[in-house]
DNA sequence: AGCACGCCGACT
DNA sequence: GTCGGCGTGCTC
């Protein structure tokens, strides 16, 4: 009996199979290569790296149809079994193909650059013709029908070698001789001694800095040979590292000392990670290792210094560079040998981390929409967390200060095993202006005389601004018309530096014309809908003395006057609450809070929740005030905010889910289906519907077609539907028109889409 | 994803 | 006549 390897490439494709690399000295196939080592395999013109994740018994003929793998890289696992089982579950889960969520988790190492070389085997002459049998030749100079021939007629062997990243770097030639000893070539003597002393540098730049010597001699060395540049091996990058920040003494005040439960919730971010620190350190003290994962790198920065005051952290973000995540993998694996208890945190990057001896998997603001990953397998980190929990066997921690309506249910259900909870925090002070009342804008009355006491006792203060820009478009007074975007269903934001019109989704650009082109007259004039311009220059005319500083996607002024506590007035977009908190905030105002009311999506007042309360964030030791100006004062959520517990809050829209039938009560997917054209569109996504009615799917299950709420985007039309399912298995067995769609269309799902109103955009 | 194949319109 | 646009189909 054969057995064929499934090797699983980073492609957007399920895995294949493969025979063994045969060996040419035993005439016999190679040792199975192990599952999870990486392999070398043909693939179509040329070669690929792939990850063997199974393998199968193959019968008769079947092995005559297979390609044959060319090399293994890996004697032991290049990853566990547990993270290939995790890759597994999330491409069933979310109904993508396997080789999307490698690529997507494993961006490292099997990226590598290759060297292939091909050599005859000596005795045969037919392979000579066009191939060495003496020396090994590079594979891409035969062609690759004759490769592959040569290949299954058993007549080459072929040799693969990792091309490591190389740098060029200046080395010394010659040693130092009597030409150079005369008073005119003293600084070309002087920088080849240091170059001598130093072995190598990284330019001829750093050579002139580092024997404080013009460049030009420098060069002059290069050129008399004394000097040359030679290719190197680059150093592997140092590990991603943050230095260690001691805890603020208060937050460890109050807290419940116990380590029995899987869900904090409450507090403020620093809180729940005191709460979280002696159920961390119990399991490093039984030389166990922790994953804490975070919604975007820049948390990892602020859990990764304020762990790594107390215990052994590594850290893992898209920040760090392919190389230096390669050398945290073969670090940790280290560790792992060694049976070193550390923490490792770190964004969706993490998951796949090779953490043999794991003891605990933690969640922090697992409610985070940041986790929603908005290409690929588009899987809910959490989700994927709770998955790799399961597989491993390892308890599930998760923490947000305000829990999900999921994950309240979730210990509802299990209430015998998990436990919540809840750090109590301060109300905030809030202050609601009504809009309605007030003719002033876009600063409210109310809100300019905030700001006044701000200007006056110097201190400091966040205005909100819902979006970058000046306005949120513009349009001629005399005949309405309004700048749009010529490849988005989307008005073109005003942005008054340069007068340019920009969409924020496609990034096009142009300058705002003189005259309306439609009506030919001068009556442009930017839409009221303020942006963080708009209000800066507001701002700057009611207090030209203050310091006025802006912060979002566009222009992040300077903060660190208002870090080393000087006194002003910060105009941003939600950019800002991913910096580090202010020291000393008196005031948060968001300037129109309407726009997070988006009507109709059954997740909108959680995140508008989670909005408020992390407002709190931007100054967790204080207690500012928090003005928020709305032409909806009486909204549901704000009332709920004043009045309630969150907790009551979270009962209440656990309720709500149940009697709409919503997650976590249902199972859900979009299907989005985007052509070029519109009708192509709309035409696959109507066949798509009754595909799925076909399938089964009944009236309730069904919802849609309907146009993406943005119908055309980067000049792609997209029209979407919804369908829910009380069980997931049967949300699965609809879809499965959906998974298998061929057509002029191309279609996407989402697993338990996050945003009902929103388009999936990549 | 990447690549080939095939079908159409526009041009050295 | 060929070049190159992209729609379609396949990859072990």
């Amino acid at each position: 009996m054969q057995v064929a390897i499934r090797v699983l490439l980073p492609l957007p494709l399920p895995p294949f199979d493969y025979l063994t690399p045969f060996s040419k000295d035993t005439q016999e196939a190679n040792a199975l290569p192990k599952v999870g080592s990486r392999v070398v395999v043909p693939w179509q013109q040329g070669i690929r790296l792939g990850l063997v994740v199974g393998h199968k018994d193959i019968r008769g003929g079947e092995g005559l149809t297979l390609r044959e793998a060319i090399a293994v890289l890996d004697s032991d696992s290049f990853i566990s079994a547990n993270s290939i089982n995790l890759i597994e579950t999330i491409a069933d889960y979310t109904c993508t193909p396997a080789g999307v969520v490698l690529n997507q988790l494993i961006p490292v190492g099997l990226q590598l650059e290759l060297k292939h070389e091909v050599k005859a085997i000596a005795e045969n002459s037919e392979a000579n013709s066009s191939i060495p049998s003496d020396r090994w030749t590079m594979a891409e100079k035969v062609s690759t029908k004759d490769l592959e021939f040569f290949r299954q007629q058993g007549l080459i062997e072929e040799r693969i070698t990792e091309l490591k990243p190389q740098t060029q770097v200046m080395v010394p030639l010659k040693a130092v001789d009597k030409s150079l000893e005369g008073k005119a070539q003293i600084n070309q003597r002087l920088a080849l001694e240091a170059l001598h002393k130093a072995g190598f540098v990284a330019s001829g730049s750093e050579l002139s800095r580092l024997a404080n010597v013009p460049e030009s001699s420098v060069r002059t060395l290069v050129k008399k040979n004394y000097a040359g540049y030679e290719q190197r091996d680059a150093e592997p990058p140092p590990l991603l590292t943050f230095p260690p920040i001691d805890f603020p003494k208060t937050a460890s005040d109050g807290l419940a000392s116990s380590k029995n439960f899987d869900n904090i919730s409450g507090g403020n971010r620093v809180d729940r990670l005191v709460a979280l620190l002696p159920k961390i350190k119990a399991y490093l003290e039984v030389k166990k290792q922790v994953l804490i994962l975070v919604p975007e790198s820049i948390f990892v920065e602020e859990t990764a210094s304020y762990l790594a005051s107390q215990v052994p952290t590594f850290s893992i973000s898209g920040e760090a560079k392919d190389r230096q995540r390669l050398a945290l993998f073969e670090e940790l694996e280290l560790a792992s040998v060694q049976k070193q208890g550390c923490v490792l945190v770190g964004t969706y990057l993490a998951l796949l981390a090779p953490l043999k001896n794991l003891g605990m998997i933690v969640v922090l603001e697992h409610g985070s929409g940041s986790y929603k990953l908005q290409a690929g397998s588009r899987i809910f980190i959490p989700k994927a967390a709770e998955f790799l929990a399961n597989i491993s066997k390892v308890p599930l921690v998760l923490s947000d200060a305000l829990d999900t309506p999921e994950m309240l249910h979730r210990s509802i259900e299990k209430a015998s095993q998990e436990k919540r909870s809840f750090i109590a925090s301060n109300k905030q002070r809030l202050h609601i202006v009504d809009l309605n009342t007030t003719k002033d804008w876009p600063l409210s009355a109310d809100l300019i005389r905030v700001l006044k006491q701000i200007d006056e006792r110097n201190r400091q203060a966040i205005i909100l601004s819902p979006r970058r820009g000046f306005s949120a478009a513009i349009r001629c007074i005399n005949c309405m018309w309004m700048a749009e975007c010529p490849n988005c269903d989307l008005s073109l934001r005003y942005h008054r530096k340069n007068y340019e019109l920009r969409c924020h989704q496609c990034g096009h650009k142009e300058t705002t014309p003189d005259m309306c082109p439609s009506c030919g007259q001068t009556g442009l004039n930017p839409t009221r809908a303020a942006g963080t311009q708009w209000i800066v220059d507001a701002i700057r005319k009611l207090f030209p003395e203050q310091n006025i500083l802006r912060f979002d996607n566009d222009q992040k002024d300077d903060l660190s006057p208002l870090y080393a506590g000087e006194s002003g007035i910060l105009v941003a977009t939600t950019a800002i609450m991913r910096q580090p908190p202010l020291p000393n905030i008196s005031l948060i105002a968001h300037t129109l809070l309407d726009t997070h009311f988006e009507l109709g999506d059954f997740r909108a007042s959680e995140s508008l929740y989670r909005l408020l309360l992390n407002l709190a964030e931007l100054a967790p030791d204080k207690r500012p005030l928090v003005l928020l100006q709305s032409f909806q004062p009486e909204h549901p959520v704000l009332q709920s905010f004043q009045e309630e517990d969150s907790e009551v809050f979270l009962d209440n829209l656990l309720a709500r889910r149940k009697l709409f039938g919503y997650p976590p009560f249902s199972s859900m997917a979009k299907v989005q289906l985007t052509a070029r054209n519109e009708a192509a569109a709309k035409q696959a996504s109507s066949w798509l519907a009754n595909a799925l009615i076909t399938q089964g799917a009944e009236d309730a299950e069904l919802l849609g077609p309907t146009p993406a709420p943005v119908l055309r985007l980067k000049g792609q039309y997209s029209y979407q539907l919804f369908i829910k399912t009380t069980d997931f298995d049967r949300l699965k067995h609809l879809l499965q028109p959906a998974i298998h769609f061929r057509g002029a269309a191309r279609v996407r799902i989402d697993i338990d889409p996050r945003e009902m109103l929103s388009f999936l955009d990549e």
